[in-house]
Order: structure tokens, then sequence, then C-alpha cells
DNA sequence: GGGACTATAC
């Protein structure tokens, strides 16, 4: 059944037509049915007979984004005498977006000595928040409680959310507190403050009280609840949240889809997502993103591009929020050939490209190997449009293949043009000077932060560490933890742990590794690399002991993989495949490669094979590394001037690294390789990381 | 005549 407005009084004739063309208007989805029946209206006298059919257009347009026709409507109208069409203006510009221009109307509706009423404030308020202007917004507060509106539920219920969007949860919170009446809109409003200050547990707490009051979560309460479980990562919840949505038919609404499928992307549980999505009556283009999204976070990024080719063939129209994530996903995997498709893609489907989206693929590029058209990119940007982070995507390429220098004078040319650098900034010219071994450099930058003031956090002490334990220098790297008090993280371990892995030491890694284990029992990568420190010191023993606990956990290395993309096709090695009639020729050229290598002085390092075998068996194990493997069938399928490429998902073994050296000399190949952490190119014997990595 | 909500990241 449809609710009238108070305009409509039954019997009177207007009401009929009104009735039948408000009918129409609503179920309007295109502006060009929208502009005819505007111009039937218009042409026949209605429009200007009935209130509620203009403030219907009026909004229609602005559903559209057509604020100018919606305006020009508004303007052409006998408004002065209704307060009801100025609210109703105010309320097109609020809802979509255009909050500088709903606050310039609303000083113009003032100027027209509108007086404001219940109406009105939520609008003015919501105006505010979305301009983050604060002062502006605690005006509008003083205001409302001066024509006597501070009671009303949607006018609190605006404050609330003012306050929180501001970023003032303590205010928006005393405000809902205050409120004599509650509904579920003002409690899922103080909920979702809470979701978005990152106050997960907070906002689940205040869940409970609003269904102990009694309370239930309607729909879009339920789509903030399952943002905030997906915030804790709890699978469990999870479980939980969508069994309240199937039971309760909220599944039908798109958002809470949406949102579910989002909260199963963040707590890893892929194959409920993809039930999800596989399950859904309607997809929007939120739907198709998250579930992109999803496969990018949980390191699927090919089975994210098989997606974005499905989503090109689906009736939904993709955004740049879709291509942000498309190119997100490239860079994970590394493959140049997909980094030109999608670039290309954006280009000629004129898909705006705004600053966030020109860094993600300069990042693209420089994560694909090809730092030239990253640079050139760079290059390209219009002056006004030059921002920090396309400097700091600059720094960061440079030093993800280990061009130190480069790295520091894109900084100095930066500090140069007067660009503030940000935490990001450091975190990555930091890194920079870390994977290129630049020890006083970086001491200089990490000290120059505080003459920026940007605030030292655990990341950037990590990229210390790093640099510090890389160069060998474990009891510096040590200091600079202990300086850090409690708040060193797992990050900051992390990098130790991996520096006690190059340099041998075993008892501070024991330390790091207590701390680690303790921080974040789950994360596998800890346990593996003290039990392959172990491993070198021959420690069988405690290898086992590791093993144990792993297994115990219910924890599982993961596979190392290594990509290759020969003729835009991408072919994956795993470590120890069974050989098959496909990879049967490649094996046999690894063999081939390695007695070849050994006659140009190779001696294999055994260390590399974190097992208690026999020396034979070593030997296979370690041929058989998917980056060897790889490595092979580029030399076998590659054209003999081109470089061959190969994206590895963890660090490169050392054995490894001495092959791709040895193989760049002896059969005169450039090779790039990626691991999880950097990239080598190799080249005449030598490695651009010079060893150091 | 109205309000609360989901996908983005160097």
């Amino acid at each position: 059944m449809i609710r009238w407005g108070l305009t409509l009084r039954k019997n009177n004739p207007i009401n009929k037509i009104e009735h039948h063309y408000d009918k129409i208007i609503q179920s309007c989805n295109t502006l060009q049915i929208l502009t005819q029946i505007h111009s039937i209206l218009t042409t026949t006298g209605i429009i200007k007979q009935s209130v509620h059919l203009t403030a219907r257009i009026i909004i229609k347009y602005s559903n559209f984004l057509h604020l100018q026709t919606a305006r020009h409507v508004f303007d052409s109208t006998d408004h002065d005498t209704s307060s009801f069409l100025w609210n109703t203006m105010l309320r097109a510009y609020a809802n979509s977006g255009f909050s500088s221009d709903a606050l310039e109307f609303y000083s113009l509706m003032r100027k027209a000595d509108f007086t404001p009423n219940n109406y009105t404030f939520p609008f003015v308020l919501k105006s505010c928040a979305a301009s983050l202007l604060i002062t502006h917004g605690k005006l509008v507060h003083s205001e409302v409680l001066r024509t006597g509106f501070g009671s009303d539920v949607y006018v609190e219920a605006a404050l609330v959310d003012m306050y929180a969007g501001c970023g003032i949860i303590d205010d928006a919170r005393k405000v809902f507190d205050k409120m004599s009446k509650r509904d579920v809109v003002c409690w899922t409003a103080m909920i979702t403050a809470y979701e978005q200050a990152e106050r997960a547990e907070t906002a689940l707490c205040l869940l409970d009280q609003m269904q102990q009051e009694g309370f239930v979560m309607d729909w879009v309460a339920t789509v903030t609840v399952a943002s905030a479980v997906g915030q804790l990562g709890d699978a469990k919840r999870g479980r939980a949240v969508h069994g309240y949505a199937v039971r309760n038919g909220l599944l039908y609404e798109v958002p809470v889809v949406n949102s579910v499928l989002a909260m199963y992307a963040k707590c890893g549980e892929v194959e409920f997502a993809d039930m999800i999505f596989e399950r859904a009556e309607e997809r929007n283009v939120i739907t198709w993103n998250s579930m992109l999204t999803c496969y990018v976070q949980n390191g699927l990024a090919s089975e994210a591009l098989d997606l974005f080719e499905r989503m090109k063939t689906s009736d939904v129209n993709l955004n740049q929020v879709t291509v942000l994530i498309v190119v997100s996903a490239c860079s994970y995997l590394g493959s140049r050939q997909q980094a030109a498709k999608i670039h290309d893609f954006i280009v000629q489907n004129k898909i705006d490209i705004n600053q966030t989206l020109r860094n993600a693929i300069m990042d693209m590029y420089a994560k694909c190997a090809d730092l030239d058209t990253a640079l050139k990119m760079f290059k390209e940007i219009p002056v006004n449009q030059l921002d920090v982070s396309a400097w700091n995507t600059l720094i960061a390429g440079y030093g993800m293949h280990g061009y130190g220098k480069h790295a520091l004078n894109v900084f100095n040319q930066m500090k140069d043009e007067n660009f503030q650098p940000n935490h990001i900034t450091f975190t990555s010219v930091l890194s920079a000077c870390s994977h290129s071994g630049l020890v006083n450099e970086g001491k200089k930058c990490f000290a120059e932060m505080e003459i920026f003031s940007v605030a030292k956090e655990p990341k950037h002490y990590a990229c210390m560490v790093d640099m510090y334990g890389r160069a060998g220098l474990l009891n510096e790297a040590y200091e600079l933890i202990k300086d850090m008090k409690s708040h060193a993280n797992d990050e900051v371990w992390g990098a130790l742990l991996l520096a006690c892995k190059i340099h041998g030491n075993t008892n501070l890694a024991e330390v790091a590794a207590d701390n680690l284990f303790h921080l974040e029992p789950q994360h596998t990568g800890y346990y593996v690399l003290m039990s392959n420190i172990y491993a070198d010191s021959r420690n069988w023993q405690e290898v086992g002991n590791l093993r144990r606990d792993m297994k115990n956990k219910g924890l599982r290395k993961p596979a190392a993989v290594s990509l290759i993309e020969v003729n835009n096709e991408l072919y994956g090695f795993r470590t120890g495949e069974h050989m098959d009639s496909f990879t049967r020729n490649v094996y046999q050229k690894v063999e081939r490669v390695v007695v070849e290598l050994k006659m140009e002085g190779y001696v294999p390092d055994l260390s590399c094979v974190f097992h208690d075998v026999e020396d034979e068996d070593k030997h296979g194990m370690l041929n058989y590394h998917g980056e060897k493997l790889a490595l092979a069938f580029g030399l076998m399928n590659v054209d003999a001037g081109l470089p061959i490429f190969i994206n590895k998902n963890l660090r490169v073994c050392s054995d490894c690294h001495s092959v791709f050296k040895l193989v760049s000399r002896v059969y005169g190949r450039k090779i790039v390789v990626r691991d999880v952490n950097r990239f080598h190119h190799f080249e005449d014997g030598l490695c651009s990381c010079n060893d150091y990595w």
C-alpha cells in the first residue's frame, strides 16, 4: 500500500492525476523518461497545481545527479509559500553529496527569512558532517536548541551522525545518551559511529544493549553489524550474522548481501563469500566489487581478474572503484600483459583517472617490473594534480627495485618542491634505504621525521630494524626495539627474526620468535622462519618441535608458487610438484641447466633444504624449487633477446639466487624476479640487490 | 515531505 503525502485529499480531481503521475515518476529509471514526464506536467500545467509532484520531480532529478535541473524546477515555483519545497531542495542537495551547495542553499533560506524546522535540520547537519565543518555543525546545534527542535528524534539522530561524521564520537555519544526516545535508526547511527571509528567491539556491545531494550535489527542495522564483525575478522560471529539475515529474509536487500559478502571476505572465508555471490538474487556494482576485493584480499588475484572478465559481460555498469580493485589485483599478480590490458581498458572506456587511480596504476606498473612506464606516467602528471601520494608511489617504486639512491633523489626533489612528506613517504624512503643497504642515509631520514612532525610508527621502526638487520648490525636493531618499550609489534620483531636468519644468529632469533609467537600465535610465516633458522644450525630436534607445534595449532606452511608469463599466458610452478607430461621436460631442463652450471663452478647450497634427509635427496628437492622450474620453463619458451619475468609469493632462497645469477651470465639472459619483498634484476652474473635481500 | 548502510589505498 502506498502512503500518500499530507497534500493529498481524496475526491479532489487533481489528486487522481497526482496519484497517477506520482507512480510514474517514482518508477521511472532513466533521465530521458523523467524529462519527458516533466515536460508533460509542465505543458499541461499540472505541476503548477501540485507541490507534491514538484517535490517528487526535484528529488528524482537529484537522484540522477542533475541538481541544476532540480534547482531550475525549484526556482520556477512559488516556493516562498511552501516550506516543504525549500526543504525538498535542501534535501536534494544534501542527499546527493552536494554538501557545500546544500550549505550555501541553507544560508539562502535564512536570507529569505525561512524558519528552519525539524525537516530542515537533519539535512543541514548531514551536509556539515560531509564537509567536515564541525564549527558550522556546532552552530547549527545551538540553533536547533534555540528553535526548540532539540528533542525531535530525526534531528537528534542527525546530530549524532554529525558529531560522529566529524570524528567527535564522544559528543555523538553525549547527544545519544540524552535522547528521551530512541528508535532503530538512532541506535544504528550510534553503532555505525563506533564501527566507522574502528571500535567494532564497542559497536557490538551497543547492539546488545539495543536488543535488550527490545529493538530488532532491521536490514540497515544488519549491514553495519556485518561490517563490524568483518573488522574483527571473527568468522564464528560472521556466520551468526549471516544466519540472522537468512532467518529474517534480509538477504533480499542487496546491501545486506554486499555487507555479508564483504564480512566473509575479511574473515578469510572465501568459499562462503563465493556462495553468497553466486546465490544472490540481485547484484549491483558493489556486489561485484566486494567479490573482487574478497579475492584480492585473500591472495587470489588471478580469480579476481577472471571475475572481472565475467563482470564485463554482465549487465552491471562497472565504475572507478572496480578498476581500482582490478589494478591492485594486477599489482599482486605482477603480470605485465594484464597491466597493459587493464590500463588500455581504462583509457578505452574513458574511466575517469583521478589521483588515487593514477597512483594505483603507477604502482601496478612498478610491481609488474615496468618502472619505465610508471616514471613516464609520473612525468605526465599536470602540476596542479601532483600530490604527496604520487611522489610516494615513485619513491616506493624505486625502493622495491633496489634503486635506493634514485628513491632518495626523488625524496629530496619532493622536499625541494615544498611537498610535505607524510608517514607513507617515510615508510617508502626507509624501506628503499633498507633494500639498498644505505644505513647512514636511512638513519638520517629516520631523524628527519621529527623535523616534518611525522610520528614514528611501528612500521617505521620495522624498516629501521630491517635495515640494521640486513646490514648485520643486529645489536643496533635489537637496541632500537628495546627503545620502543612495549610498542614493538609483530612487524618489528619479524624484521629482526629475518635478520637473524640471514646472519645465522639463533639466540637472538629465539628472543624475536618468543615475542612473535606471543603477539601473533596464528601467523604461519614466523614458525616457518624460526624452523628454518633451526634447520640452518642443524638443530633438527627444535625443527621437529616447531613442526608439531604448528600441526597442533592447525597451521600449514603456505605453498611456494612461482609464476611466469609466456606468450600472454601465466604458468605457475610449485616446489616439489609432481611430474606429469607437461612438466617432465621442464624437470629435464632444470637437470641439464644444473649440470652446465656446475661446470661453471656452481655448488648447490644444501642449507636451503630444510628437511632432515640425506644429501642426495636434498639435491632433488633443491632443484625442484618452483622458481628454478619457472626459470627452466622460461629458458625454453621465452625468445632469446627478451627478459624472463618470474614472480614468487615468498622470499627467494639463496641457492636459487646464485643459480639465477649464473644463468644470467652463462646463458646471456636478463632475468627479473619479484619476491615477496622486492625485485631482483639479474644480468651478467650480478643481481641488482647486490646479494643483499 | 525526512533519517541510519555495503565496495577503494602508496
